[in-house]
DNA sequence: GATGATTTGTACGTATGTATA
DNA sequence: ATATACATACGTACAAATCAT
């Protein structure tokens, strides 16, 4: 019987229960039982264990000694506080990248956008969801800087859930590319504030749709 | 005398490895072998499976499915870019807090400034670190931003090694002080950019004054 | 406040995947 | 390239602590 997911079963139970979390399946303060989970994933406790450690340092859970672990606390102001934190962090890394990246990181910056015009055409969520993945990370990787950009990708990591959510909302993949189109001009022209400005209005939007997709859902 | 017995077993290995890591007694690269890791503490291989993941995810160590732990590595340019980002965090924070913070948490970030010209004269090092970690934390607490402020501690938590050396400079702590007046002065003006401005220079000096002390160590 | 039930924390054994001879 | 060695990932069992009654 051959495996087909080369992933980690804490890691596979780690991402299911973080989408639970943050889509809203899981509430608030449930408790967080390790059999019942492992019963759910048919897995043993040690890796249902191990996913929730995880989970506890990127803080969508928390984990009392002895006690169990409960969702954390998730409000509107949570996940807020969440975005805002996660714009900051994106708008730092491209205002670093501006003045760091060399030529050829740029000019392969630009090829991404250009490909990914067909995505969006072709109204291709996952396709475009990788993409920006990619973009994304590539703004990283131009601070030149390999602490931050581990930082940046934890933490957009822990944002994953959100940002499928919010790529639903018709539309919002035309308008996203567009505004990468911003951040790349930003860039071109050297003006990190700049970039930095359009990065976190990039991010409220995106934040802004998917509040809207979360409030149409319930 | 410390009591650990209270603490959770996994809790205990986390703090010592962590501590062996950020000292240099655990040199970058060294293999961490869970078995003799149990050994050395007279405990199994699970809780230190669980110090191990902790350990990961605060980026002290590498974790590589199925082929075993390393130290991260800490080069001088490792070591920098840790140094910009904490610089860059505490400038975020100190950005959103100067428009944030309500007076009486700007009053009593200015009663901390003011006891601490007490440790400075007496040339109390260990209480000034202290006031020090205060006097940040106030200003994470001033974004009232929760998540910004969690991972501004983790992140300071990660550096408290480094900055404690950066302290044993002679005149340190007395130009440190001065600083955090500046610091204080632009939140009192209510202006953020200045302030963060004054953050990444201050953020930038106890760097510089940790690379002399590390240099004339070795 | 004491006792039983439930759940966590730890120990140990087995099997799979990685690296090396 | 194959096989061997070895460390990890997972499963199971027990003990200690929390909570519910």
């Amino acid at each position: 019987m051959t495996d087909t997911s080369a992933l980690l079963l804490s890691e596979r139970i780690r991402i299911a229960l973080a989408d639970e979390i943050t889509t809203g399946a899981l509430a608030s303060g449930v408790a967080l039982d390790e059999q019942q989970i492992g019963d759910r994933f048919g897995a043993s406790r040690t890796p249902v264990r191990e996913a929730l450690r995880q989970l506890a340092s990127s803080g969508l859970i928390e984990m009392r000694p002895r006690r169990g672990a409960i969702v954390a606390a998730m409000t509107p102001d949570t996940i807020a506080d969440m975005f805002e934190m996660s714009a900051e962090m994106e708008a730092l890394c491209i205002r670093l990248a501006t003045y760091r990246m060399t030529p050829i990181e740029r000019s392969a910056l630009r090829r991404l956008h250009e490909a990914s015009e067909a995505m969006v055409a072709a109204g291709d969520i996952d396709a475009y969801d990788t993409f920006n993945l990619r973009f994304h990370q590539a703004i990283y990787e131009g601070t030149h800087n390999r602490f931050i950009a581990a930082q940046a990708v934890a933490l957009r990591e822990r944002m994953a859930a959100f940002r499928r959510t919010q790529l639903r909302e018709s539309g919002r993949p035309v308008k996203s590319r567009a505004e990468h189109g911003q951040l790349l001009d930003a860039i071109m022209r050297g003006d990190g504030e700049e970039a930095a400005k359009a990065m976190r209005a990039h991010m409220f939007n995106a934040s802004s749709a998917m509040e809207r997709m979360i409030q149409s859902q319930s």
